[in-house]
Parts: C-alpha cells; sequence; structure tokens
DNA sequence: CTGAAATTTTGGAGCCATTGCAAAATTTAA
DNA sequence: TTAAATTTTGCAATGGCTCCAAAATTTCAG
C-alpha cells in the first residue's frame, strides 16, 4: 500500500495549482487572471496546468467533488418510512442547522460568490453540475422506485427535488453575496425550507417511500 | 415611417449572415464551422459578422427572439378565475395540441437538436435562456400578484412554472433527437402534461388566481 | 449636384484558451 | 547502472473575441 514517490508529487504539484489558482481568483476575478499567469505562480509550465485540470473552470471547482453524488446518497439512505423528497428536506434542514460550510454558510463566501457571479463561464458550470446532480438523481429514483424504463415519473420527481436543492442554494449564494453572516442566513434557509414543503404535493412527498425492511 | 437604404441593408446583412451560418451549423455542426468561414460564405469580414452577433451561439439562435417573455405573456394573459400555472398549463397544451414549430414540433428538429447536443457551448446558453426566463417570470409573478418585495412566494412559484416548461421542452428536444415523428410526440406531450399536472400542488395552481374585472 | 457628416465595413494586430506533438527531464524497476 | 515508463516542457497552431484606425458607403444640408 506505499504511495511511491511519483504519485505523492502529482498529488502535491495538482493540489498547488489547484490552490494557487483559486487564490488568484479570489484576488483578482476568474477571467482576469491568465492560464499562464496561474501556471508562472504555480512554478510549472501552462501544459502541466492542463495535464491536471482539462479547463480553467476545473481549478476553480476542483473542491466540489461529491456534489454530483450527494442527492442520490442522501435518497438511498432515507429512514423506514420516509419518501425520497422528505429524506432530502430532512437532510438539507440538518445542514442549515449545523451552519454547514457545504451549503455556503460560512465566512469568505461571498468572495467566492463573488467570482462566479461576474464569470459566465462559472455559471455555465453550475449549471451543468445542477444537470448532472439531475441526472443521477433520476437514475437513483429509477433503482429505489423499481420503475421501468419509460415511466416518466421518476423523471419527473427527479426534477421536483432538484428544484428544492438548486432554490435552497442559489438562496443562500443570493444572501451571502449581500454580505448577510451565516447564521442569520441559516435561520433563513430553514424558513424557506417550510415554504418550499408547502408548495409540493403530497404525490412528490410520498415518491418511493422506503418499506419496513 | 419611410425606411432608408442604410437600414434595409443592415437587415438584410444580418440575416444572410445568420441564416448561412444556421444552414452551415446544420450542415457540419456548431463547433467545427468556424467565424471565418461564415463570413466568407456570407461575403462579409469577419468583423463585420461580430458587428451583428456578440458570440457566436447568437449566430445560431437567432430565430428564438420573444422565448423569454413567452410565459409572461400567457401569465399576463390568463383569463378571469385562472391562476398562473394552469394559464401556463393550458397554453402549453394548445401548442402541443397544434403541433407548433414553437415547441420544436416540427420536421427536422432532429437535426437542430443534435447540432445543440453536440455543442456545450450551445446548451449552456440555453440554460441561460432559462435562467432568463424565470427571472422574467418571477418579476411578473410579483407584479400581478401584489406580493412585496422580500415575500418569497413568486420567485418559488416562478420556479415551478418555469421548471414545467423546461421539463416538455426537455421531453420534445430528446424525443424528437431519436427521430420520432411530430405528431406522435405531439400526443406524449399531453400526457406528459397531465403527469406534471398531477404533480403539482393546490398551492401551485391556484397562485395568482385573476380576479373578476 | 456636391461635399461634409454619420455610419458601416474592413484589415490588421493582438490576447487568451485550448490542443497536438515531440523532445527533455524525472522516476521506477530490472 | 541502465532501460522502460511517466511526467514535464517548449513550440507551433487554431479559433473566438477585442480594439483601433483607415476605407467605403449612405445621408443630408446647401
Amino acid at each position: 500500500m506505499a504511495e511511491g514517490l511519483r504519485e505523492r508529487k502529482k498529488r502535491e504539484t495538482r493540489q498547488r495549482i489547484s490552490d494557487i489558482a483559486t487564490g488568484l481568483f479570489l484576488e483578482r476575478g476568474f477571467v482576469t487572471v491568465t492560464i499562464a499567469e496561474v501556471a508562472e505562480a504555480a512554478d510549472v509550465s501552462v501544459n502541466t496546468v492542463y495535464n491536471y485540470f482539462p479547463a480553467k473552470e476545473d481549478l476553480f471547482f476542483d473542491r466540489s467533488a461529491g456534489v454530483v453524488e450527494q442527492l442520490s446518497r442522501w435518497v438511498r439512505a432515507r429512514d423506514e418510512g420516509e419518501s425520497a423528497a422528505r429524506a432530502v428536506l430532512r437532510e438539507m434542514r440538518a445542514e442549515a442547522e449545523a451552519v454547514s460550510p457545504r451549503l455556503g454558510l460560512m465566512e469568505g463566501y461571498d468572495r467566492f460568490m463573488r467570482v462566479i457571479h461576474e464569470a459566465p463561464p462559472l455559471r455555465s458550470r453550475l449549471w451543468s453540475l445542477q444537470q448532472e446532480i439531475h441526472d443521477h438523481l433520476e437514475a437513483t429514483l429509477r433503482e429505489e422506485a423499481g420503475a421501468c424504463a419509460g415511466d416518466p415519473l421518476p423523471g419527473l420527481i427527479a426534477g421536483q427535488i432538484a428544484w428544492i436543492h438548486q432554490t435552497v442554494f442559489v438562496a443562500v449564494g443570493r444572501e451571502m453575496l449581500k454580505g448577510r453572516n451565516p447564521g442569520e442566513v441559516s435561520r433563513e434557509m430553514l424558513v424557506l425550507l417550510d415554504d418550499i414543503e408547502e408548495l409540493l404535493s403530497e404525490k412528490v412527498l410520498n415518491y418511493a417511500v422506503r418499506g419496513v425492511e
């Protein structure tokens, strides 16, 4: 299980590039920082940057691993007698209550948001992330509900659940961008989650209820 | 009200560039066709292309004017006693029943979809279009419902209604991409719209009901 | 009709993201 | 210690996009 020098170096190099890039982006914005600058600051060649990161946006979103599967995990881990949507609502409430950085409830997240806000390529990347989340969740729901391939319901429910998630994320981003403090926003998100739940139909809230084992 | 030579020429040039570009894209895909080729085929300089179209994607989506305001228009034109969501559902059913090209229910839409499917920048542009639709609708709902600035409901309802719209559009695109014929897809979309309506809560379906005049 | 003013078109130079390729440099393993 | 595997690098090129100043074209006043 020993890790060779080569692999350690690769990991370190990759991390260094990512860190330095993120630092530069937070400081001066996404568009104004060039890949060449990142490379120079990280003391590697431009090609090496591209060896690790397929595109400039990947330098910024390097920390968001596992986000795509998050909703699916929550659904798979739902309690007995609990539906997919209710599991997600419960987990999101927990994140909000815990003032979780994963939700963006942390000091300095406003600078992070500002960079995204001002860079169309980054926003576009976020949308494509949402798409991935949706598709992943749809597949999970299809399995968990035992639906056949032609059934449109898993897709529709996935759409509703992904919408919950996205709505809260956007709201957090918007509020943090205004310079609000995490604790305040946290409480608002709990209210928002209640509002959202009230808007959902029983059909959505009761889809894919886990039976007794 | 006479139109000068100058303005006619501008309109013609713009149209010629757009037409030729779309033709080339449909024939050979979005990424492989360069702006230089479009310019040469349209017998203008590259700079002239950029005079009319801020970015390459605008050459492709030039025909989609007014799409952003569509949902808002439908909501504003809702009948007495009809809610925003029900108005949109009714209009979308009408579009589906009419096998409307605006929904993508037309011969050759599969080639159109294929170009989009294979070009990330075009997909990304569609997402940003969705975003605009949502924001426009949210503003409209806020007005029509007389909600105050802090009320989160117009935003949430706009999210749900925009989701209806998007879901149908995506479904049409997916089916047409498979080579299905418009009439068939039209009928499926009517079923899908029923499925969607069943998933919506009364709160969504009864938001912003127009009172008797 | 004529020339100046306004507007459009164009050429050219340049920046930057991204790709491809082949030559170093480095690490591994025999 | 050397050959093989892998990573890093330099170099060249493509294509989207911007900026700028010089033509070319159209409008309009006199």
